[in-house]
DNA sequence: AGAGATTTGTTCGTATGTATT
DNA sequence: TAATACATACGAACAAATCTC
C-alpha cells in the first residue's frame, strides 16, 4: 500500500516527489503549486502555505521550496512578501500603445485613478545615439526627467524622458508645479504630440527599479523605448518606460 | 593603508565588499560585474571568470556569486551555460509588429535566415473566451498549431495558433508539407491577412518554453497575443507568441 | 571512444538578519 | 517584546554538461 502511515492529522497530500529522476525537486514542486493554483485549490489573492510548511509537506529543505516559489513569482503566479507570506497573484492594467498615448487618459479609461510624481530632473550632454534620435548635435544639452506613474496608488511605470534643452528649458520649473508631462509640454507650446516608434523588450529589473515599482526582483519589467514627435514632425522627446510586467499589459491596435 | 598585503600575483582587484551594511553581498557583486561589463573590462561575447574564481576574488561563498550571476542573466547582461561557463551577452533581432507581420519577411529584412518547424497540431473544442475572439460558437472545433520559428538557426519565437476548424480543416495536412503558416493560409484561400490587435506582457518562461527557446529560465519571454483578420474582417486566427526576450525586440510603428 | 578535469546545477544542513504581526 | 516568515550567507557533497587529452 502507498498509504501514509501517519496519524489523523495526515499530510495535506503533499505527495511524494520523484527523487533521483531527471527532474529537479524544485521544478516538481513549482509544477504542483502551479496546478493547485490553476485548479483553484489556492484562490487568487489567497495565502499560500509558508515555506516551512511546504518544506515539511514535500519533505525537502526550505531552500528547495524557495527555488520553486521564486520561479512561480517570476512567472507572475504568486507574490512573495517578506515577513508576511506568499500570495496568489491577481489583476492587470491594459496600457494602449496607440500614436496618442497619454498616461492619465489610459488609466482613467480603465476606471482607475492616475497619479505620479517626478523623481528627478537633471541636465546632461547628449551622447551620439541620443543626439541622433533627438535630431540635435552631439554634446548639446538635454533635460532628463524621471517620473513614476501610478494607477490607484500602485506604481505602474517608471519613465525616463530626454528633451532637447534649448526648446524645453522651462520644463524643470513647470514640472515642479505640476507633475504632468503632457501639461508641461502644452505650456511649452506643444499642445499635441504623438508616438512615432516604440521598441519593446523585457528583462529583470535593477534593484532600484524593483524598489520604485514595488515589485519583486524576480518579476520581469516590460521596457519600451519611444520617440515622440510634434505635429510638425519635430522630435519632442526620446523616452524609456519600465512597466511592472505583472500589473500592466501593453496593447497595440493596428 | 588599505593596500592588499599580498605578493606579486595580487588579486584582480576584486576589492572588498561592504559586509554587514544594508546592501546584500550578491547585489554588490552584481553591481561590480555590471560596471565591469559596461566599462568594457569584460567584452561582449567574452568569457567571465568562473564562479569559483569570483567567489575567491570577492571572498564569498560560491552561492553568493551564483545569486549575482542569476540576477545579471535575468537582466540580459550575461548568458550562463552549464558545463561551459558564463559569457557577456550580445545581439538582438528587431521584430516589427505592424498590421502585416510575416515572420520570414521580418527576419530576412534583417539579413538573417528564417526557419521553423511545426511542433504539434491538434484539435479541441473552443472554450468561451477563445470562441468569442474567433467569432464562433462555444464548443465548435478549433485547430491548434504550435510552431517554433528560428532566425539563423536560433529559436526566436514559440507560437500557438488557434484556427476555426470548419474553415481551415485542411491546415494540418498542408503544414505537414510546408511549415509556413502563411503559405498554408494562402492554400486555404486566405492570400492576405492582417493583425488587428496585439497584447504584450512579459514573464519568466515555463521549463518547456525555456527548453524549446534554448534560453535560460531566468531570462524573461515577451508574450504577445494577437488576433489576425482577413480582408473581409473575418477572424482568421488567435495566436500567442513567446519571444526570447534576450534575442528579440518588438517594434511598433505608429 | 573513453577517462578525467572543469564548470555550472541541485540539495541538504545550519546560522543569522530583517520585516511584519 | 516576542513570535513568525522571508532574506542572506556559509559549507559540503554530488549531479550534469562540457571540454581536453
Amino acid at each position: 500500500m502507498t498509504d501514509d502511515p501517519n496519524g489523523p492529522e495526515a499530510l495535506p497530500a503533499g505527495g511524494l516527489l520523484a527523487r533521483g529522476q531527471g527532474v529537479a525537486l524544485w521544478r516538481q514542486i513549482a509544477q504542483r503549486l502551479e496546478r493547485d493554483i490553476a485548479s483553484g485549490v489556492h484562490a487568487p489573492g489567497g495565502r499560500l502555505p509558508t515555506e516551512a510548511e511546504l518544506a515539511g509537506q514535500y519533505n525537502v529543505n526550505r531552500h528547495t521550496v524557495r527555488r520553486a516559489m521564486e520561479e512561480l513569482e517570476g512567472r507572475g503566479l504568486v507574490r512573495i512578501e517578506q515577513g508576511r507570506g506568499s500570495f496568489v497573484a491577481e489583476d492587470v492594467v491594459d496600457y494602449s500603445l496607440g500614436p496618442r498615448t497619454r498616461f492619465s487618459e489610459i488609466i482613467r479609461r480603465q476606471n482607475r485613478e492616475p497619479g505620479g510624481r517626478i523623481l528627478r530632473v537633471s541636465e546632461m550632454a547628449a551622447e551620439t545615439g541620443l543626439a541622433e534620435q533627438l535630431g540635435i548635435r552631439r554634446g548639446r544639452p538635454v533635460i532628463v526627467v524621471e517620473r513614476l506613474s501610478l494607477a490607484d496608488g500602485r506604481p505602474l511605470v517608471l519613465g525616463t524622458h530626454h528633451f532637447p534643452a534649448t526648446r524645453f528649458g522651462r520644463l524643470p520649473d513647470l514640472l515642479r508645479a505640476d507633475p504632468s508631462i503632457t501639461a508641461a509640454l502644452t505650456a511649452c507650446g506643444v499642445p499635441d504630440y504623438r508616438r512615432r516608434v516604440t521598441r519593446i523588450t523585457a528583462r529583470l529589473p535593477t534593484p532600484e527599479e524593483a524598489e520604485l515599482l514595488q515589485q519583486s526582483r524576480n518579476r520581469p519589467v516590460l521596457v519600451t523605448e519611444a520617440v515622440n514627435i510634434d505635429p510638425a514632425g519635430e522630435v519632442v522627446d526620446v523616452s524609456t518606460g519600465r512597466y511592472a510586467a505583472g500589473r500592466a499589459q501593453l496593447v497595440v491596435e493596428s
